[in-house]
DNA sequence: GAATGCATACTAGTATACAAGTATGCAGCA
DNA sequence: TGCTGCATACTTGTATACTAGTATGCATTC
């Protein structure tokens, strides 16, 4: 019998898991978490979607073991929740904790920009990053400004020597990535909102006024709370 | 033939992994992560020890499936590292990611404590933890000062509505742990030393004070550095 | 004697088989 | 008709068998 079945969430699974193409040559475990939570972050899995370890695998066509390397690092990162002996499920979409993740990257980040601007900024290095979120943000294409968005904040993590630190912010913002992404993802001229947040960051490290780039920072980080509430997903 | 053999680096696994107790009732991965880390940090697994999962396993008396679960967790973590089909060893102690622990500490106490002096303390859920770090200071009992340490941190975490903030604090603190553990073990007076910082912190928040605070809370994680450098082990 | 190629042993990564605990639905009974 | 108890099915947790990639040491060759 096939360990593919229908869920009552009506989420459908072959559907929301189309698309995960497995790299053999690769280590199975931290591609399906990437996977996995790319699909969470989007809202392909929503909150409350029953995840089957042997469901999933027979789905990716890889073995249990592999797949639960990636759930048990997703359970640790709280998006994804499980009962002993009885099941998991997406972690519905938590306020407090979509909270506590703008608090710790504000911590983290608003702490990196206070150290650049008493040690300067790496321009050469810099450049490339802003050239392409300009192009992007003129294009308006948040796709693409989103990831040049993760590489602006993790190179400013790795100036001021915690390349880790950003590692951890990671950790973290799925939680602000799932709002993010039913916020924002068609709010027009966002990018250039970021892209222009981003410039008065820069300005005032290079001004070596500490206290202001944290505080553009921490606005530009909280600028995702400016857009009212979610409607969102059933779950909360 | 037995897993279990004689490493060069001269380490008696044997030993270091004495006094692992597993509960069958209860989950093994956590318990083995738990003993491993305790182990890393206090230095019975000192850098560089070889950690082979068959070996490893059949010490504690589990099998390789939920050893590897507490393996991947503490690679997460930068405590152990791993080179695919190579082998596995304890992550040498490594000062830049020690610093970066304390970045990291630093930044999300010292917002916590910024964010307790606007909204104030919990007096009656703080005071029972401040009588047993008092009787452990007065007795200069740092093992026990240790723990109620902990709790004290966490709870400051969960008054600032960010439970999950000191999780991730927990995540990185290892790295200052295994420094401290040499550091500071023999230092007289280091606990009596502590708990006056967290009075001087508790002082600041009281009297809504969160510059102070924050300042207050920075000092007393970045003490640790002024005990000099350590002598440690070979590595690094 | 030095370098190179190959066989071997050992590692982590993966797949599958097994154990134990939980929910659920149905039968029996008050 | 409603409740209780049990049998069953299904879940995650664990153990073990298997695969494939890497290092190492020895034999061979130049």
């Amino acid at each position: 019998m096939p360990r593919v079945k229908q869920n009552k969430a009506g989420v459908d699974l072959t559907a929301a898991l189309a698309g995960i193409r497995i790299d053999r040559g690769q280590a199975i475990g931290p591609q399906i978490y990437e996977a996995l939570r790319h699909r969470i972050v989007d809202g392909r899995l929503p909150g409350g979607t029953p995840i089957h370890e042997g469901e999933i695998a027979d789905l990716c066509f890889v073995s249990r073991t592999p797949l639960r390397a990636a759930l048990q690092q997703l359970v640790g990162e709280g998006l994804i929740v499980t009962r002993p002996q009885v099941g998991s499920i997406v972690a519905p979409r938590d306020r407090r904790r979509f909270l506590e993740a703008l608090f710790v990257r504000s911590a983290i980040e608003c702490r990196i920009v206070r150290r650049l601007a008493e040690r300067g900024l790496d321009e050469v290095a810099l450049r490339p990053i802003l050239i392409r979120q300009e192009v992007a943000a003129r294009a308006d294409d948040y796709a693409t400004f989103f990831d040049a968005d993760e590489d602006f904040h993790a190179l400013l993590a790795s100036m001021a020597d915690v390349p880790n630190a950003w590692q951890l912010v990671q950790s973290v913002k799925s939680h602000v990535d799932r709002e993010r992404f039913i916020l924002m993802s068609s709010i027009r001229g966002r990018s250039q909102r970021a892209f222009e947040d981003h410039l008065r960051i820069l300005n005032a490290i290079r001004a070596g006024d500490g206290d202001r780039a944290a505080a553009e920072m921490a606005a530009h980080i909280d600028s995702v709370l400016q857009q009212g509430t979610a409607a969102g997903e059933g779950d909360v």
